[in-house]
DNA sequence: TGGCAAATTGCAAATAATTTGCAAATCTAT
DNA sequence: ATAGATTTGCAAATTATTTGCAATTTGCCA
């Protein structure tokens, strides 16, 4: 089980932010929708909210810097935002070069590596969190026989 | 051994692009400088050549679908870019929270691990790079105590 | 519940980052 | 050198995101 949304408004009103009409909305979007969402298309699942796209981006700046929301940038276009780990599980994305699909995958060669480990005590660097997304082709469009390489 | 600028002469030229001054100037700058650089520092980087920062971001635009360039966004800011794989060693980045200051790491836990033939197994995705990046605290940021956690 | 102070929102204008049209300049292959 | 195709510079256009400020909403407490 992951932190529900009262678990967040009540981080947010310790910390001295409001839970507001908007911030609520973006992020029940947000766990609506399990998969990377950019700020325009939040916005527009929230058309009928009457809820500005600026505010849009200022509740998701804030939930950046408090880690509940983390910025991905997949592939072209403008970034997309999807829900922390300790919000939902810890995940990976497969992109696909040709149709753009978004998939996730659980498994993680970073912790199963010990990789944070092994960097903290080679270069003292302290490892708290990490981004790994596999590009490549779809198994649909790899069936489709389409190339990536596109050059002529 | 990684290939070399003649290298790209020559494959820009089977494929129809010419070898300007504007492509070579990015290049050297990317290969001098071995590190994730924003398209307005390599065209500071430049700023003697008479280039135009358009023409360097049309040179990054066809080196990166041309595979010889990737883009990595790293933190705050604008993306960076960087010699792709086959045109420098495989490696990751460590980007410290605090300072933004970003180091490489060669060790490489999804191939080690052989998480693309995994997938390609279990899922019929067919990966054919990826991007790793680990946040944290440098050693220097973490001696002087300092907290990313900024919060009020 | 009412009221106040502080935080947030909407809106429009401002920035920042990147792209594009087009004539002039450059490049490749004769 | 020359022709023909590609690329560049420059300025204007886009796209994505941020910001100022008055009006509104929210949290807190009597």
């Amino acid at each position: 089980m992951h932190k529900t949304l009262q678990h967040i408004r009540v981080l947010l009103g310790a910390q001295g932010h409001f839970w507001t009409q908007a911030r609520a909305a973006v992020l029940t979007v947000l766990t609506t929708h399990p998969r990377p969402l950019r700020a325009e298309e939040i916005h527009r699942a929230l058309q009928n909210r009457h809820i500005n796209l600026s505010s849009v981006y200022r509740a998701l700046r804030l939930f950046e810097t408090l880690n509940i929301v983390r910025r991905v940038t997949l592939g072209k276009g403008a970034p997309r935002y999807e829900l922390a780990d300790g919000y939902r599980d810890h995940h990976h994305h497969l992109v696909c070069d040709t149709c753009g699909r978004i998939e996730d995958v659980t498994t993680c060669p970073v912790e199963a590596g010990r990789l944070p480990q092994q960097i903290q005590r080679r270069t003292g660097f302290a490892v708290r969190s990490h981004v790994l997304d596999l590009f490549g082709l779809c198994r649909s469009c790899r069936r489709r026989g389409v190339s990536t390489t596109e050059s002529g």
